[in-house]
DNA sequence: ATGCCTGCAAAAAATTTGCAAATGC
DNA sequence: GCATTTGCAAATTTTTTGCAGGCAT
């Protein structure tokens, strides 16, 4: 796959194949996965693959602009049991950049997007003498569509 | 102190401490303390108090609302050799809820409101079926006014 | 060939927990 | 006095790093 020689990276199996992962986000997946999630689904896959070089591979790649990571401080977005913001999201960095919104009843992240915030970010950082280089929104709220699977009752 | 009281916690020693810890945020340290942090301080101001009970506290204080947390995603917002959104980074919680604006550069944080991006949030929750309850925005900048301590030459 | 990559194991870093002793009310 | 709280140490959790061998080019 040309994407990884152009980055300079190696054409190697662990590479390829975590690439494709967040490639074909359909088989029972997420969009949004930790490290631990990557290692699981390759393991899953029968591929002999460590964690370490999961976190490698994340981080290289995160570099390169080919994936995002996202620090999201809800326990639900995170798996069962996971607290607070304790690990990293990775998801594909697509060309249309966006914003979260978890859901706190379920743990299920949309992405949206705002021209209007995303301005309003550029003049606030501006009228304080900055210049804006990155930014992290992520909303945190309560389905009112009653559709979440593990939707309190009455909620 | 009442404070306390009021939330159905005990008067103790720690948690005397810490709360005046933020609220002198005068003596020498910033707003924005992380565990450790906190730690240091009550360490040089001779108070035997163990890092888990700091832990503890702060977790304490930020469901009582008198703290609130926030997950900075650059390193520079950290401690120096900090890496990534490692830490978490405790603040008074104000009577006026603000976002954040991380320099790039030195790490320095200074606070932001826009009601224009708070409205448009709600706005996007609403559009989307869900209810607002939370949100974390932080813009990462760099400074364009040449005061940064850590700032590179000529960027 | 040769230098980039990997897996494994150990190290780090941040935070949590178990428990007996100490403390507030 | 008794439940709450603390300090310490050990355990967890997430991520990083050192190193010897392996693989892509």
């Amino acid at each position: 796959m040309q994407n990884l020689k152009n980055i300079g990276l190696k054409t190697t199996t662990p590479r390829l194949k975590v690439l494709e992962l967040f490639q074909n986000q359909n088989a029972g997946h997420e969009r949004h996965l930790s490290a631990e999630d990557v290692y699981r689904h390759l393991m899953a896959d029968n591929q002999d693959i460590g964690l370490a070089t999961v976190y490698r591979v994340l981080a290289q790649f995160e570099q390169a602009g080919i994936l995002s990571r996202n620090h999201f401080a809800s326990s639900e977005a995170n798996g069962p049991g996971a607290g607070g913001a304790g690990r990293a999201m990775y998801e594909l960095a697509d060309a249309q950049h966006h914003d979260h919104l978890v859901c706190l009843d379920c743990g299920k992240v949309e992405e949206f997007f705002d021209a209007a915030i995303e301005a309003k970010q550029h003049a606030v950082a501006k009228s304080k003498g900055f210049e804006l280089a990155d930014h992290a929104l992520s909303l945190y709220a309560h389905c009112t569509k009653k559709v979440c699977p593990s939707r309190p009752v009455g909620v």
